[in-house]
DNA sequence: ATTTCTTATCGTATATTTGCGATAAATGAT
DNA sequence: ATCATTTATCGCAAATATACGATAAGAAAT
């Protein structure tokens, strides 16, 4: 029988954190962000040109941005609106500077 | 001919920070660093006990530690005494606290 | 209803990660 | 030289991640 991480007890704290370090654990993810964090906001096709990567490739990196909360998009048909997710990368931000500094800088 | 990452260009802080973030990818290595960080310094044995897993496993997540630069090992025989590496955690600090301030806080 | 535009999803191939048990390596003590 | 202790590494299996091209899905416009 193997086991698996789900086993473990982890504090919620420390899966987030996981959670946030594995969506940023790609450059290709983190320049998405830098320039998504720079424009405020923009749409899919302006982050496929930026990078010698397959739309699909880069849509999938958008996806898991999003599954992670870091990223949210909204419809403007034909095309979709990316920007970053304010609460959670509030979150993320305290959640990393905790971590680092071992203390709660935040209020 | 299929393209990989390396074919594509990053600013060094984009490398190292995804880097840092994979190695923070799984909370069984947050959680090693935590301790790390709480005990100042300990052994592997220390540290394989505070998890269900296998002495093999653990020691996987702290090679991944090491090669990332975050921990480093200090030969005391029979055992090996671990420390956070403090320059490169300043390093990692640093990273993402400008990440997400967008704003460098050192000096 | 059909066409156009944009983006997501599917299917696939390959590479990497995560876990284990078994074994090797390194050192100190007998 | 042998043994005990501790930790790393090897070999393997299963699960995930990364990339692609091809296709589907959605909405607006004709």
């Amino acid at each position: 029988m193997k086991r698996t991480t789900k086993d473990i007890f982890y504090k919620d704290e420390t899966e987030k954190m996981a959670k946030y370090a594995k969506a940023l654990a790609h450059p290709t993810r983190i320049k998405i962000l830098n320039y998504l964090d720079s424009q405020s906001c923009c749409f899919t096709g302006d982050i496929v040109e930026i990078f010698p990567l397959a739309q699909s490739t880069v849509s999938q990196h958008l996806k898991e941005l999003k599954v992670a909360g870091l990223i949210q998009g909204e419809l403007k048909p034909p095309k979709i609106k990316y920007c970053i997710n304010q609460k959670n990368w509030k979150e993320a931000q305290i959640l990393f500077n905790s971590f680092f500094n071992k203390i709660n800088i935040n209020e």
